[in-house]
DNA sequence: AATGAATGAGTTTTCATTCAT
DNA sequence: TATGAATGAAAACTCATTCAT
C-alpha cells in the first residue's frame, strides 16, 4: 500500500485531485459490494464512476493500489468511528462491549464500506497466492486495541484467563458475521444481533 | 454432469471415470487452497493435475460445475467426520465440545480442503452477484444440526436462553477464524485453539 | 463424397450396419434442420441420435463426409420422387409444372430433409473456402433434367426463347424461396404457393 | 455499442473511431465473402484487417454486433442504390425492371459486399436457433417496397393477379441466384442475365 | 462393432495496462 | 488533467478427431 502517494511524479494535491480520487475510491467500493471482488474490473468501476478507465491508472498505480487505498482508507474511517466510543468508556467489560456495538453500529451506518472491506479482505492476494490483508482481524491496529483491552481486563480481574489472540479474533469473526447474515438477510434485526453478541462475550470473557 | 453431455440419463461409473474426477476435484482444491478463488483458472487446475484443460470440460459441465462438486464433496465429507463424533456424547453441552473439537480435527486432518472450501464459499458468486454458497455456515445441514443441539440445551436446561442462530453462526465463524490464523500461523498450536473456543462457548452458552 | 463406401477396410455392408447409417443421418438432418449448419456439431448429433459421438467417427470419414452422405442421400430421394412425376406427363410445359409441384410436394412430405439439405448446401464450404455444393441448385442431375425440359420445349416449340440455364436456376432458386417461407411462416399455404410459381413460370416461358 | 462500453449516451464520434469501424467493417465483409461465414472468425477479421482481436470487441459489441452492424450498413447502401433508380421510373413495369437492373447494378459494383449480405443472411443465428436475418428478401424495406410496386401494377391494370408476396420473394430469390451463379462462374454475362431476368418477370407478371 | 477417453487447436470475450496526445 | 486507442495475455469453453481397447 501506497497511501498518500502519487505514481507519477506529482507532488501538488489540489482539492479537485482530492475529489476525484475520492470519487474512485467510492464507485469501487460500491462496485465490489454489488458484484463481488472478481468482477469488479476496472472498467465497472470507472463506468460506476461515469469517468473513462484511464482516469484510474492516472490516479492511482494500478488495481492493486486502489483497493489498497480503498481498505486502507475504510480501516481509517472505522478506527475514526470506534475509536471514541472505546475511549468513552470505563472497565474493559464496559470497553468490549463498546467496541462490539461501535463496530455493528459502523456497519449499520457504512453499509457498503463494510461489505466491501470485507470482500476485498476475503479475496484481495498477492502475487505469491497470500491473502494481502490476511492480517486485518487478527493483527491490524484495531485488533490490536482490542487485545490491550482484553489483556487490561484480565489484569484488572475483570476477565477470566484465555488467550487474548483468539478471543479477540472469534470476536472480529463474529461481527464480520453478521455482516454476513445482515448480507443473505437483509431484514435482520443488527440490533437484536448486537444484544446478543455482546451477552455472549460477556459470559465467555467473563470470571 | 457426466462426460459428453451423455444421452443416457445414467452411465455406468467406470473406475476409471471416477479415478479421473477425483483427480481433477483433489487438483482443484489444492489450486484453489493455495493461490486463491480468482487464480484458480482451469489452466493451472489441469496443469496442477498433469491433464489437458479440455479434460476437465470433459468430466465437468464447467467451471461451476467443478466448484460445486468440490464443495459437495467437502462438505460431505466433513458431515460423515463430525457426525460420528456427535453422536458418540450426550447431552447438548457434550455435543457442542464435540462439535467444536471435531471440526478442528477435521481442518487439521484435511488442511488444504478446508481451506479450499472456505475460499470458495468466501468467493464463488452467481451471475446476479450473490454468493453462491452464502448459506454455508449459516443454513447448510451441519449449521441446521448446530441449532438442533443448541435448541435441544435450551430446552434440557443446560444452556441459558439465547438466540440459536447467533449463536451457530458465530460458532462457524470462531471455526474458520481458527482456520484462518493457521493460514496466517502455520505453526499455531491448534489443539490449544479447539481448548479455548470449546471453553469460550462453554461459558458463553451455559446458565 | 463417397457415397457407400466405407473408410475402414470393412466390406460386408450388413444390416445392422446400414441401419445404424441410416439413424446417423437421419439424426444429422434432424440436427441440421433445427439448429442450423454451424451449430449442428457431431456431439449435438450424436447426443440426438442417443450414440456415442465416436460412432459417427466409425461410420464416416469425419464430419465432411456424413454431410455429403446426408446431401447425396437427399437428392437420390428427392429425384427418386420427382422422377416419376415427370415420367408421367407429356410435352415440356406440362413436365415444367410436374417439376414445380412435385418439388413442393417433395418439401411439403419431407421438411426436415428439405431444410436440411437448403442449409447444408448454403454452408457447407470446402477448406478453401469454396461453397462445397454450389453447384446444386445449378449443375446438379435433377437441374440437368429441368434443363432438358427447357430445350425441349423451345424445340418444340412451346416455350420462348430464352436462356434455360438462368430460367433453371430461376425457377430452383423460387421453390428453395418457397421453403424458406414456409419455415418463416409455417402456417403459410404451400399449395396456393405452387400453383403461383406454376403460373408464373407458365407465363414466363410460353410464348 | 460504442468503445469501453462508455458511461455516456453517446461520445463525440471521432474522425478516427469512425475510420476504424469502417476499417473493421469491411475486413469482416472481405473475410465472410472469402471464406464464409462459419469461418469467418474474429481472429480472422482482425487479421485480415491488419489489427490485433481485441480492437473488435473495443469497437463493437460482440460478434453478433459486428455481424449486425455489416448486414445493417450493406442493407442500407443498397436502398441508397436503388432507390432513385426506382424513383426515375413510372409505371409499375418500368420500375420492376428497374429494381431488378438496379439491385444487379449495385451486386457488379459492389460484389463483396453483396457477397457477403447473401452469406450472413444465410446463416447467422439466434441462440434459439432461427435465422436472424429470415425476413430480408421477404419482409424488409426494400421488399415492402417492392410488394408495393406490384401492387400498384395490378391497381394499375398493368400487371395481371398474382400474389405479391410471392412474386416478390421470386424475384429476390432470382436474383440472388444470380448472384450465387456470378460466384460460380465469374465470367457469366451478368448484363445478359439480367435481361433475362427482367423479360422473365415482365411477361410473368404482365396481363 | 463400438466407445470411452483424451487432446490440441480454435472459439469469443474480458481484462489491466500502456501510450500518445 | 484527462482520455481515446490499442494490445497481449488469459479466461472459459467447444469441437472434430484420434486411439487403445
Amino acid at each position: 500500500m501506497r497511501p498518500q502517494s502519487s505514481p507519477h511524479p506529482r507532488r501538488p494535491q489540489s482539492i479537485i485531485e482530492e475529489a476525484r480520487r475520492a470519487q474512485i475510491v467510492d464507485a469501487a467500493i460500491t462496485t465490489v459490494a454489488r458484484v463481488g471482488y472478481a468482477q469488479a474490473s476496472l472498467a465497472r468501476i470507472a463506468h460506476s464512476a461515469g469517468i473513462s478507465k484511464s482516469v484510474i491508472s492516472y490516479y492511482f498505480d494500478g488495481k492493486d493500489d486502489l483497493l489498497d487505498q480503498v481498505v486502507g482508507e475504510i480501516s481509517t474511517g472505522m478506527w475514526a468511528f470506534i475509536a471514541p466510543r472505546l475511549a468513552a468508556e470505563a472497565g474493559a467489560r464496559a470497553r468490549l462491549g463498546a467496541y462490539i456495538r461501535a463496530t455493528l453500529d459502523y456497519m449499520r451506518a457504512h453499509r457498503m464500506r463494510s461489505i466491501a472491506v470485507m470482500t476485498i479482505v476475503g479475496s484481495h492476494r498477492r502475487e505469491d497466492g497470500t491473502l494481502r490483508f490476511a492480517s486485518l482481524g487478527a493483527d491490524d491496529a484495531i485488533t490490536r486495541e482490542l487485545v490491550e483491552i482484553l489483556r487490561q481486563g484480565q489484569r484488572d480481574g475483570e476477565f477470566r484467563d484465555f488467550d487474548p489472540q483468539v478471543v479477540a479474533a472469534t470476536v472480529n469473526r463474529a461481527l464480520t458475521g453478521a455482516l454476513a447474515t445482515w448480507v443473505l438477510h437483509p431484514e435482520a434485526d443488527m440490533g437484536a444481533y448486537g444484544v446478543e453478541l455482546v451477552e455472549l462475550f460477556e459470559l465467555a470473557t467473563g470470571r
